[in-house]
DNA sequence: AAGGTAAGCGAATAATTATTCATTTAAGCG
DNA sequence: CGCTTAAATGAATAATTATTCGCTTACCTT
């Protein structure tokens, strides 16, 4: 017997976020995806059972995959600030390297295959980014405003600058990664 | 003879705006376009040539209103911070207001539909935004960094604030709002 | 008011794309 | 090694969706 090959997922899952990063998630078609990954068109079915599982698979994992990478180093025993900075700099390093990933999350979130089940648990994964803003507040070194509000500031401008590095395809410089930490820094200090 | 009737363009424009909020730039057809409008499928095509010509001219409109009422009472002549609380908050504003065009815009940019040439046209109207920075920078009352990494981390910002608020579909409170311009004001000045 | 012209219609058609399936291939097992 | 079983294939089919077209309707002109 034959065993289903766990690197072909991983294929296919590449080749989707390939052809969404370039033309977007309503450019792309199902024999789109086999040809990109080299496979035909009928073996999509043998891992996955159509294109709507097909793409919250991808979706889950992309999300995961980002948050797993996200508090690599950090340590709560370390100050807060320097703990922060690490986070921030895996998120951006990860964002930056896996630009593939923010363009389909960003293009799933408005579209009729993300069901509200893989929506929910995606929001799940980001109480770990709440908690490390809370404890900055307790130790009043981050303003008191609404932890939400703080987080979504801070991503929304992390995305942008990753979205607009890609575009100008210029590597971002250490001098204006630090630059832009330190805007994040002096918008969330107390 | 009978002629073109402009409320007709207007009436496709929001149809399709509100499909795409709703089911994302895939999810939409034409047939829906035309339901969700209540007109026939074939006068889609008297007024666009097909839904490429469509998607591209909602583009280019969504991307001028919006620039249009940014800086409506703004008036150069007054010191920088209050202009520029204006036209944050113009923009602001606006893209609560039009939700569904921010998603759209969003969801536009990696697509098949925009061509090169809408894109680049949308490219030249953020002039503006990159001036007003520029007069902050030189009165120095905002930091000495790149003009358009400053300008991304704000836009970034706003419209991750836009999306997040609509999610949680509440209003933003003035309290709130305040607290933001605060967060990017905080996150600019020199 | 009548004629002409283009908008408006929506069923029919064309094009595209998801999915299935009969067949082939190859990995695991005795 | 052969046998078994599921993966892999890609052409055929089904489903969906863009676009066309013959016709009707309504507006403008004279």
């Amino acid at each position: 017997m034959k065993l289903k090959d766990d690197r072909k997922v991983e294929l296919i899952y590449q080749a989707a976020l390939k052809l969404v990063a370039r033309k977007g998630l309503a450019g792309i078609t199902m024999g789109d995806i086999s040809r990109e990954a080299g496979i035909a068109t009928g073996t999509l079915y043998v891992y996955f059972t159509g294109k709507d599982e097909l793409i919250n698979a991808l979706f889950a994992c992309s999300r995961a995959n980002s948050v797993q990478v996200a508090f690599r180093g950090y340590d709560a025993s370390q100050p807060f600030k320097p703990g922060f900075r690490t986070v921030w700099m895996n998120i951006l390093r990860y964002k930056l390297q896996h630009f593939e990933e923010v363009v389909f999350v960003e293009q799933c979130f408005h579209s009729p295959y993300i069901t509200a089940e893989t929506r929910e648990k995606a929001r799940e994964l980001a109480a770990p980014f709440f908690e490390l803003i809370e404890r900055g507040q307790q130790e009043q070194l981050v303003k008191q405003a609404d932890t939400s509000l703080l987080l979504t500031f801070i991503m929304g401008a992390l995305n942008e600058l990753v979205k607009q590095t890609h575009y100008s395809n210029e590597t971002l410089s250490k001098r204006k990664i630090d630059l832009t930490f330190n805007l994040c820094w002096d918008a969330l200090k107390a």
